[in-house]
DNA sequence: CCTATGCCGGACAAATTTATCCGGTAATCA
DNA sequence: TGATTACCGGATAAATTTGTCCGGCATAGG
């Protein structure tokens, strides 16, 4: 479904938000892998490039790290996070790989899939990571096993 | 969505399902290849993998190569062809990653993977590779650009 | 039986994704 | 100012996916 670097990027911004949202701290990348399950540099990686696209804060230094401000807590979605990481093809593209598919010239596939790219758009779309960082906080869902 | 591989398979067993119905023929590789665009070599491959699960019939020699028998146009299913190639991942698994995610212990976007994932099997277990070959010969459906 | 056709299968190569390493730089604190 | 902390960025490597090549094998037809 989603590329692995892009796992990791949900993940992440996820546990982010619920440390900025239930305690206001900022978590390191050593403390992000462990708690998601997550290779450190690679994930480093991906963080750099949500942070590029200012959809996650870090701070240089110490006692500093990665954030979200309530302003990205409120108005940051899922969607935007995959399409910083895994780009916009798998919210548009069509099913099957034709470069031309569309309503005027649709592979056999075309309409059996558009209301599933419709749902996957209005579900990554409609959920802020706030408020999925508001599930990990309620116990609702979580991030990596119990042990 | 898909990997590479299952798109041509897909579009390959749709473009050999509908000479197999409008013609009764058999199409060679390089037909297929060159019909749905795809890599001849690569196909191939793909295509062996069909074979070997029952899901596309091949004959070797002069006047072989690939067909779809009446029974296969029937019953073969686009979920048989996508399992067959990328297996079950996309059609099961956590769309964040996680090994251990379940209604006991789920994701923060299980339940709203759920619906997604649900249509997903309807849409390829419901759909047959002969219904999609009528599509293509009604002219409803592309296998590639019009020229 | 001989030959041509066309799929099968393994080895190999290129491209992309995933993952690691390490020096650089910014920030904090003494 | 010096030292420590921790993210940044480029280079590199491993793994997977995508793509190619070629000899072997089965089949049809003469």
């Amino acid at each position: 479904m989603f590329s692995k670097a892009c796992e990791y990027g949900i993940r992440a911004a996820i546990y982010i938000g619920q440390q900025s949202a239930d305690f206001g701290r900022r978590v390191g990348l050593k403390d992000i892998a462990s708690e998601i399950g997550s290779p450190e540099a690679f994930t480093a990686k991906v963080l750099q490039q949500l942070v590029r696209e200012r959809l996650v804060t870090s701070v240089k230094g110490p006692a500093g790290g990665f954030e979200l401000t309530p302003e990205q807590l409120r108005t940051v979605t899922l969607r935007q996070i995959v399409v910083a990481i895994d780009g916009g093809a798998m919210l548009q593209g069509c099913a099957l790989g034709l470069p031309q598919c569309s309503a005027r010239q649709p592979c056999p596939l075309h309409y059996q899939f558009l209301p599933i790219r419709d749902q996957l758009n209005e579900v990554l779309g409609s959920h802020t990571v706030g408020e999925l960082a508001g599930k990990v906080h309620d116990g609702l869902g979580f991030l990596k096993q119990l042990s």
